[in-house]
DNA sequence: TCGACTGATGTTATCGTGAACATCGGCCAG
DNA sequence: CTGGCCGATGTTCACGATAACATCAGTCGA
């Protein structure tokens, strides 16, 4: 018996098998597997056995084994852009711990955004028969090469606006952008401008239309919207292209509302007297800049923990979670005053 | 043939699986194989029909099945700290992609740092069959945790300092701090104090020593540690208990650097005139703070993807690169000045 | 008292792939 | 002409786990 395996020159050191623990217990390998999986009719002296042979031989379970047998993976892909921005960072920690916890194993795929870094990575998710798929903060030409493909799996996709229905999981831009805007028109500001994120970002363009929607409901004129790429720097750069009229700004991130004030500052302006500034997102660094910001808070984990909920139900064939949008909080801090009586021109 | 398969029911739609491919293409499944391995000796024409076979099917390789035959997880293990900081996710994007080029599988563990999570964490991995690990910026408790175990491939420590030998790979620590304390010191401050990340941290303790050795060396006066977590809450918090008689501080990161201004400002300071301050990291918000800070820049991609050549060279036999640690470098903007001649007492 | 049932366990087939070995036809050297 | 070799391909086995089925010893009710 032992011979068939022991007379092969052991390559390394193999990995104990279940046969190797069965062997040890004086069981059967089915009599392990009973006991590895939890089914009643194992008595108990005898999965003890099999516990304390699994114990010393440090046995762990082969799980490319498992999974060929199962014909199941339990790999759910999470694709990511490649910027380490707190936002989707966060989600994606809390997409990962859920995950993990729910006895998936994440596949996490970060792609920067042209079609073939995605391509790649889809590939390869799809190489490792993902049996879902999460997709964080997607531009529009990557959900353009998601919708390439032809997936038989869940898709939740999050942090990219609610166009997919009971599958998008997001705050709710809308009610952000209102609370933002009703916060400045509360301080009497009429002028408002908004500094954009790029307009492939989905949720940048959802910021956009709302903000139309809030300031043309309240009978405000309209300011041309300023795009940036999310970074401070975008929004350093963007300031001289504001509106002179403008009395106030809202930025689509936290980082662009802070290089606007820098350079708003280094212009001479003083915030929020001569201009206010409100932000979205409430990075951590928020609370501490020059002027503290006032801005948008997203509960960037509660969208990755919903998600994974979504997916894991439409896995197991469960009934779906609500994935209506998570509530948006304002955030007052100081960034955002009365304009000054006297406007400039 | 097609009857032995073909008369069970199908569940589902089972995947098209080498047999498949192997039929439609008029082979056997070995010489599919040999194709998608590229094996040599397989006819020009044999091989464009095996090709197309796959295309018609969308057929794709079962990893679960190839994994065991292979006795092979291809599998590495990431350790995350649960904290979407600029630096560690920066340096876990660059390991993630160049692992999954280098034709690895990342399996990214994110965990809070407390000695359950870790152990949780270590386990999935293990129960992974990963064949290296990659420790991100792991605290002296982590550590703690993975020497507990009896892990029997590569490990690599990142952003964790020096003490993991040819294993750690990192930006040098000792020499941030040098051209930290020597740009502080070209301007003429005699009185610098530091503002230390946490003390679990490896590097935090790095840098503190760091700071006090070419203080030393200057014989200059060593003013009492200040011990934050990385927050810009922290640095906020730490302000008060800075040493009056200090003319420089300099912050173990940037985050508690913004804090730190943002309290002395609102204390009535001017930075850097009253106050010199540089900070460690560079991230990408620095330039644009108030005033725009000093600091230290670290090459968080970089570090990753040193990090993942060692281990697959590790992994494959080859000679070992060099990972003695990386080149600091110094960013000099707006946040140091000369000290104020008439001194605070 | 005996057969049916049940609980505990063992035996065998199976998943999809890759490695080792087998086969088979043609070519070349003797 | 023929035997050996080589190139191209097929066949069989193994990997380690789970599922389905088989076995076997008690037990209980008629």
């Amino acid at each position: 018996m032992a011979g068939t395996r022991s007379s092969r020159v052991p390559k390394a050191e193999r990995a104990p098998s279940m046969h190797d623990v069965a062997t040890r217990a004086g069981v059967s390998h089915q009599t392990v597997s009973r006991v590895l999986n939890g089914f009643a009719g194992v008595r108990p002296g005898t999965k003890a056995d099999v516990l304390e042979a699994i114990e010393e031989l440090g046995y762990r379970r082969n799980n490319a084994a498992r999974s060929l047998v199962l014909g199941r993976s339990q790999a759910i892909g999470v694709l990511v852009p490649n910027t380490p921005n707190f936002g989707p960072t966060s989600s994606l920690y809390a997409v990962e711990r859920a995950l993990r916890e729910a006895g998936f194993q994440p596949l996490i795929t970060v792609t920067p955004e042209d079609t073939a870094s995605v391509t790649n990575g889809l590939d390869f998710l799809f190489d490792h028969a993902i049996e879902a798929l999460v997709v964080l903060a997607a531009v529009r030409d990557v959900l353009d090469v998601i919708d390439g493909y032809e997936i038989k799996v869940p898709v939740a996709y999050l942090l990219t606006g609610d166009e997919r229905g009971p599958w998008s999981v997001s705050v709710n831009q809308e009610e952000g952008v209102a609370l933002a805007i009703a916060h400045l028109v509360s301080h009497g500001h009429k002028r408002i401008q908004h500094v954009a994120g790029p307009p492939l970002s989905t949720e940048a363009r959802l910021r956009v239309d709302a903000v139309a929607v809030e300031l043309e409901r309240r009978g405000l004129a309209s300011l041309p919207t300023l795009y940036g790429d999310w970074t401070a720097r975008s929004g350093y750069e963007l300031a001289p292209q504001l509106d002179p009229s403008a009395t106030a700004v809202f930025c689509g991130n936290d980082q662009m509302a802070l290089g606007l004030i820098r350079a708003l500052v280094d212009a001479g302006l003083r915030i929020p007297d001569d201009m206010s500034v409100i932000g979205f997102d409430d990075i951590p660094e928020s609370a501490f800049i020059l002027p503290p910001l006032t801005t948008i808070r997203q509960d960037f984990p509660a969208v990755g923990e919903l998600a994974v909920e979504l997916l894991v139900a439409a896995i197991s064939g469960h009934e779906l979670p609500d994935t209506t949008p998570l509530p948006a909080e304002l955030i007052v801090r100081a960034s955002v005053a009365a304009p000054q009586t006297s406007e400039r021109a």
